[in-house]
Parts: structure tokens; sequence; C-alpha cells
DNA sequence: CTAATATCTGTAGTGACTATAGGTTCAAGC
DNA sequence: GCTTGAACCTATAGTCACTACAGATATTAG
């Protein structure tokens, strides 16, 4: 027990929710760490670092296979040219949905403006919602 | 049924997947259609206003709930300065998303150049997600 | 030893659908 | 009228990545 974590500590010092520990240890993405004699987990530095890992991952919005396949849990270690290939596809879905939000970040902006000045009438944005 | 629509029709022209009209249905955002001596769904000019209107709330992005309120189901029709707050509310939102996403660009793009440029070593992705 | 805190398991809920299985009805052609 | 194929029906489970809860047990501080 020298270096037994917690998976309360583990939720502190990785700023990752317990049930999200135990989440991603049922879904295979974290191991089953040894238990005490009560059956609480005890978790090694190792373990931290693999959490770590996925946290930062989860932050740069990799899905959890992305995550999977750059901790090389699918088959084995990805290459560099893999990890590459797996950020790059990601990339481009992060640009799709920019693009994606910008456009409804102006048409929501242009109706919040109607509606801001044309008080008075009918609304404009249930005209926008209505309208074929 | 002069006026019946079946719900293929219906999907066919609110480009509304028929399982998502029926989800609707089940939530409540849809009333309950009509049915043929078959059981079968028959709908009306009206449930098709209806779901156009759905549709493209869920286009400006609104979760159901809003659209919900902007149908008037919650309590009653909403006033237009209720709308407008709707709509502000569903703005901010969809603006820190924006903001989220650019950050995120930001990282990743930087990080796949990295990686680009830099085959032979160990994978600069890697190192991201693994340091502290 | 007691009380407070931490952890355990298992299940259900979130949002907004989508997919599937296994059955019934409808419409068109003969 | 009959057949066939498309359309439709219900009900349930799956998606993603967790989160929340209930009810029980373990650990730790004083």
């Amino acid at each position: 027990m020298i270096h037994g974590i917690t998976i309360g500590k583990l939720s502190a010092s990785t700023r990752v929710n317990i049930e999200t520990i135990r989440y991603y240890e049922k879904i295979g993405l974290m191991r089953k760490p040894e238990r005490s004699d009560g059956g609480h987990r005890i978790y090694t530095l190792s373990d931290r670092n693999r959490l770590n890992f996925i946290r930062r991952g989860r932050e740069l919005g990799f899905p959890l296979d992305d995550v999977r396949s750059l901790l090389g849990l699918n088959d084995k270690k990805p290459t560099c040219a893999e990890v590459l290939e797996i950020t790059t596809r990601h990339l481009d879905d992060v640009r799709q949905r920019l693009s994606d939000l910008m456009k409804l970040e102006k048409q929501l902006a242009r109706s919040a403006k109607e509606c801001a000045k044309n008080r008075t009438s009918e609304c404009p944005i249930i005209d926008v919602l209505s309208s074929d």
C-alpha cells in the first residue's frame, strides 16, 4: 500500500469524476485496479498517467474511440502516421462543426436583432420558424 | 380522407425522418393524429406546418425544450419578449461553443502541423497527451 | 468506539434521435 | 378477387459520454 491511491484522490488529482473513472473501467479504457480487503479500488501512478492521458484527449475533443486508439488499446501502439491521421480526421470534424455554428450564429444574431427593434408587431423569429 | 397525409409523405415533404416523427409524437411535440381503419397515421396540413416549424427550430439549434416553448406547448403562446429571451440564451450558448471550438481548432491544428513535419522522432501529439 | 466520510454495486436517466425485429395494412397490377 | 411488394405498425434497444441515484459497506479521525 506504499503507493496506493484511492479513487477519491485519483479523481481529485486528475479532475476526472469518480463515476467517470468507474465508467472508464467498465468500458475497458482503464484497467481493473487492485482492491483493498474491503473492496475499494487502489490505483497506481501509472493509472494516474493513463487517466490524465484520457482526460487530455477528451479536452481536445477526441471521442473515446479515438482515445482508445491513441492509447494503443485497439490493436497496437499507433504509429506517428496513424496518430496524425486520427488527429486530422478529428480536426476536419471540428472545422465542420465550427463552420456550421458560425452560420447558425449569424442567423440567430440577425433574428434577435430584428426582434429587438420590432417589439410591436408579430414576432419575427416566430415568423421565420413558421414560414415556408 | 380528402386531405389525409401518410407518415411517409409527411416525412418526404418535411425532410424529417419517419422515426423522428413518431418520436415527436411520443414526447408530445406532435399531437396524436387520426388513424386509418388499419391503424396508419393520417396527418393534416396543419400537422405539416407544425412539423416544419419544429424542423426549422432544430436547424437553428434550439433544443427540443425550447422548441416546445416556442410552440406554446408549455403554457401559452410565448410573447415576443419571451421568444427573444429564449433566442438570446441560445445565442449565448452557441457563441460559447463557438469560442470553445475555436480554441480546440487552434490546438489541434498546431499539433497536426508539428506532427507532420516531425516524422522521425516520437509523436508530438502523443507527447502532448502524455505530458503533465 | 463512534460518527462522519468515502467508497461500493447496480440501475436508470440524459438528448435527440436511430436501428432493428417481427408483424400488419395498403395500393397497384393482373 | 388475388397477389405481391412497399409502406406502415409497435416495442425495444442502442448511440455517446457520462451523471445521478439508492441502498449498502468500508475506512478513518477523534
